[in-house]
RNA sequence: AGGGGAGUCGCCAAGUGGUAAGGCAACGGGUUUUGAUCCCGUCAUUCGUAGGUUCGAUCCCUACCUCCCCUGCCA
């Protein structure tokens, strides 16, 4: 889309700390983040939080962000989500350039750091089984206990673990603990684990190994490794610090490079849920159409419903990041797509409930064209061609027979302006036997065509959109809503899915202008007095677009009613 | 023997000893051939609570309250 004044962002604390260290020439006056996902699932909003913060900074203080996958966990981890990852941090906007990493290129490293701080006393072996490893792990108000096995020695230590190497023992029968502190008030220092056995097969290392690290071992190296300068991560890993740090200063005399870790509160957005678990039952149990369904606020979701990598940005932005936790309206999100296609959208004609407006003195079998512009923010994008003819079709909602207060569009006497076209006077309408209007009648001012001289001349307080029945083009539009109709789905004990909102997707047919059939997927249009609009880039076919709505415009009038 | 964080306007969020930035929303007005956009204006004597220090406290001290995270061989 476009680049929409993309402002400075405001200051904040770890654009301060960066700040204060390019002040004081901690790193070099370098600046490199990264952002670190696990290949194992779809990107989605909170993903884009953090991809805009960590690249924006980069960006912003003339420095890089890597991305690097936290692929050490072969069993959930595939090919085609590191993929989808990668169009997705694209799509966004930003550029890796070179510095594309997998954490399993640290492995052959990360072993060895491993067997050194075995030799160093800091790792051991242990052979306790998961369940009795949690046992002596103490609780909130106990100390952990000594694993039996914490004070094998060295030489013990190290065969044991290049057996485990070697592949000599089953899965869970032994790990590798670092060694410090099993009465540590912060569980993550009570002699966490650092690797396991896991005979799988690895995405991208095969068989080739059979234990693999854990992420509070390998996540901290594999930073140091890449010389990171800013470690930005979420709240929950702020307990995990005091590891990052033990780690890398342990093995301070191997790598010498110590990051520093920054914690930010992640991303709460309202009327949707972003935790993995929910939103795989959402797929798997059939309630949206798959990872991209436009309704999902997975990144291919986004794009498929049409919003943009600017308003991703712009939303960052607008939303700032600090430490305290924060619950973002939905709303803000979809603010800043308006904001971003309102520059960026053409503009074109859709009648989505219609109704049939006869002008009962124009000629049949005639037609006109009638001039609309592309963009009225932006007139060098010129003007398009609309036919009119005898028989259009109307919103139903543009039409009251007995007309509530302050309703100014059609009802029997009003005069309203056929929005590029003519003002017409509304006459009356027909009925059916059950006494639905089927169609409404008026007659035209011929003297009043828009663009033509003198055309002001009636004034008229409405402007309503229309399409000729004769030309319209027919087509699918997928009406999208919120997931959810609650704010907090699943608040309290309640089943989130409970809160699923019946009326998140409607399709209908609706009568589009002929221009229409020309788009291209993932074309979007802002569907005057309606809302933006994209063409899907899954369904449509070469002269045959469907649209997805991607949001409504915002209405003032609806308020009142 | 618990530990780690956070509480500033409806929602975000700066400021951190000198008397509360900004954004979004909302509201009022103007423009408008989209009840949209755009433009102008209004919008915290007050910073979780109670004390204390100080000429002066959102900022320092003490106590308390509320919320979030932590006992995967997940990340």
């Amino acid at each position: 889309m476009s680049e929409p004044a993309e402002k400075i962002p405001a200051t904040n604390f770890i654009r301060n700390i960066i700040a204060d260290d390019i002040a004081s020439d901690k790193w070099g006056g370098r600046v490199a983040t990264r952002f670190p996902p696990e290949p194992n699932g779809y990107l989605h909003y909170g993903h884009a939080k953090s991809i805009c913060l960590n690249f924006g900074l980069a960006r912003d203080y003339n420095g890089v962000c890597h991305l690097r996958f936290d692929d050490t966990n072969p069993e959930k981890e595939e090919q085609e989500y590191v993929d989808s990852i990668l169009d997705a941090v694209r799509w966004l906007g930003f550029d890796w350039g070179e510095h594309q990493y997998f954490a399993s290129d640290y492995f052959a490293k990360l072993y060895t750091f491993a067997e050194y701080l075995i030799e160093q006393g800091l790792a051991y072996v242990d052979s306790l089984s998961a369940e009795e490893m949690r046992a002596l792990r103490g609780s909130h108000v106990e100390p952990g206990e000594n694993s039996p096995y914490r004070d094998r020695s060295v030489a013990e230590n190290l065969d044991l673990f290049r057996r485990m190497k070697a592949g000599e023992f089953a899965d869970g029968a032994h790990v590798l603990r670092a060694k410090i502190d099993m009465a540590s008030p912060n569980f993550n220092l009570r002699d966490p684990v650092i690797y396991r056995i896991r005979h799988a097969e690895h995405h991208r290392t095969g068989n080739e190994w059979c234990i693999y690290p854990l992420y509070d071992y390998t996540h901290c190296v594999s930073d140091a490794l890449e010389h990171i300068t800013h470690s930005i991560c979420t709240l929950e890993f702020e307990d995990h610090r005091p590891l990052y740090d033990w780690v890398l200063d342990q093995l301070q005399p191997l790598i010498g490079w110590h990051p520093q870790q920054i914690e930010f509160s992640r991303l709460n957005l309202t009327y949707v849920v972003l935790s993995k678990r929910k939103l795989i039952d959402l797929v798997e149990g059939g309630y949206v159409d798959g990872w991209d369904d436009p309704r999902m606020p997975t990144l291919v979701g986004a794009r498929r419903r049409g919003f943009t990598a600017a308003g991703f940005r712009l939303f960052t932005d607008r939303i700032g990041v600090s430490k305290a936790d924060s619950w973002i309206d939905m709303s803000v999100l979809e603010d800043c797509m308006r904001e971003d296609l309102n520059i960026a959208a053409e503009r074109r004609i859709a009648v989505l409930n219609p109704l049939k407006l006869v002008i009962d003195n124009y000629p049949e079998g005639q037609s006109e064209d009638c001039f609309a512009p592309n963009h009225p923010l932006k007139p060098e994008l010129g003007k398009r061609a609309v036919p009119l003819s005898r028989e259009l079709w109307i919103e139903r909602e543009d039409f009251m027979e007995t007309p509530s207060k302050g309703y100014f569009r059609l009802f029997p006497g009003n005069r309203v302006r056929l929005r590029y076209g003519y003002v017409v006077e509304c006459t009356g309408c027909d009925k059916d036997a059950d006494g639905h209007i089927t169609a409404v009648h008026c007659t035209y001012l011929p003297d009043t065509k828009s663009g033509t001289p003198g055309s002001d001349s009636v004034k008229v307080k409405g402007n309503i959109h229309w399409v000729s029945v004769a030309h319209a083009y027919q087509a699918e539009v997928r009406l999208y809503d919120r997931l959810f109709a609650a704010a907090n789905p699943g608040a309290g004990d309640r089943d989130y899915r409970l809160d699923l909102n019946p009326d998140s997707k409607t399709v209908i047919s609706a009568c589009l202008e002929p221009s229409l059939r020309d788009a291209s997927a993932e074309d979007s249009f802002q569907f005057e007095r309606h809302g933006y609009f994209v063409a899907d880039r899954v369904d449509s076919q070469p002269g045959k677009p469907v649209f997805n709505r991607t949001v409504t415009l915002k209405d003032s009038w609806g308020k009142q009613g």
